[in-house]
DNA sequence: CGTGCCATATTGGCCCGACCAATTTCCGCG
DNA sequence: CGCGGAAATTGGTCGGGCCAATATGGCACG
């Protein structure tokens, strides 16, 4: 566990700001000077965190100042950190985040049918019919899905598909799943799903794999959704939040 | 226009030459002592190149030395310097990539025909006719087209949707319209095309305007495959490559 | 001959201080 | 109140320097 150089946690802080909306879009971020000493470390060290905050497309570093850019401006890559900034994280923003990898996966479900090799089509098989047992606890069970996605879009032949899956991957996968052994909705709706997917693969039905995986990742939005609500509305026992 | 500064164009260069494959994956970067002598500046110029490169996810950088990352953990934003890296592009990417905004603009145009505000709804709609018109020169229709794309993204009311539009948005428009006024090929298979997405719009047809959308999109994959074959074979003759 | 270990060379992380050239800011003039 | 120019501010780059983590090559050992 590499520790972060100052540098990287620097940038992270400023980024944090930005995207709290610190700092109204257009304005102008302090001067690197000036955060140099606010930080107590030396300019050039402020300057390798701006470049990482103009790459990451947050603020448009130029003479005369650094300003902040218009969220809708930035990468795809600070949808991870817009939902690490709450914890529990914005209902709106997770759903669009699972909408479009709803629809990303489909689309990976749809190309993986036609075009997966035999290799490729065991290991979903394979994965499927490991999620289906399912005598797992939810944590593994979450990231058996997230596996699950991977094969598709690896799968699916499309380096930009796995680009973008590469951005929207973040944490909140934790919250896919229930926690609280009493509250396992999704199972009931997703089994029967699954085995549907399982068939669509097997007699190379790309449309019907590609609904199966839009049923699925349509339940487990609602899921996600009540779930948060009920995060939110009574908030849960923070026990080591520390960093 | 202002000229980039001398880190910019050094992590450029190292960029292309990483996504150009001259360095293995894994492989050790040239320490920044090393580059600093080659490019004839200071090390620090050379470390602010380093930290775009670390988050454009294209390189690690730790101690010891600058690794180069596998492709695939790289960030959406490479998307386009890859297709820059080609001209023209590649055939096999192209496609990828406007597989990916087919999908995107699909998803949006369903969601956007659901929750467009009347103002968004009339925009797409006077922007649909402002291209089924079309009396313009074949550059112009292509950003009408992109427009259009944004406007769908926009009503769609998905942030992420925009974010990955972004990074997919990039040059190689100028390839989905002809310029050969001999070579109008997708125009009468999408003007009608354009008719049934404005009905589906008017009529809240959600469904039939993702439809439309992924029959526009196709047609211009097609074309655009085509086009790039053609250029592949009778390379255009370069006037002006320079730099 | 293979292997684990240690001294040494490399390499990135960070700092100091400085100069230049854009930009921005400010102020006095019309 | 508007405007032009001087002064202050700000990012871009440079030179040199120290530290700690990592990589490397060679030697002793099994």
């Amino acid at each position: 566990m590499p520790k972060p150089s100052q540098h990287t946690s620097i940038a992270a802080s400023l980024r944090d700001d930005i995207l709290r909306g610190q700092y109204r879009e257009g304005e102008r971020l302090p001067s690197e000077r000036d955060l140099a000493e606010r930080f107590g470390v030396h300019r050039s060290t402020i300057r390798e965190a701006f470049k990482r905050l103009e790459q990451l497309g947050v603020a448009d570093i130029q003479r005369g100042g650094a300003r902040v850019n218009p969220i809708e401006h930035a990468s795809l890559d600070v949808v991870e950190h817009l939902l690490a900034l709450e914890d529990p994280p914005s209902p709106e923003l997770v759903d669009q985040t699972l909408e479009t990898m709803s629809g990303l996966l489909a689309m990976s479900a749809r190309l993986a049918t036609e075009r997966a090799t035999d290799d490729q089509r065991d290991a979903l098989l394979d994965k499927i019919r490991e999620i289906a047992r399912d005598t797992e606890q939810p944590s593994q069970r979450a990231s058996r899905f997230s596996e699950l996605g991977d094969l598709f879009v690896e799968a699916s032949g499309n380096l930009v598909f796995r680009l973008v899956r590469n951005g929207l991957q973040s944490r909140y996968s934790e919250y896919v799943m229930p926690d609280h052994r009493t509250d396992r909705v999704p199972e009931a709706a997703v089994t029967p799903l699954l085995g549907s997917l399982a068939i669509a693969i097997e007699t190379s039905d790309a449309e019907a794999a590609s609904e199966a995986i839009l049923a699925i990742t349509s339940e487990l939005r609602v899921h996600m959704r009540e779930r948060l609500e009920t995060e939110r509305s009574a908030p849960t026992v923070a026990v080591g939040t520390g960093r």
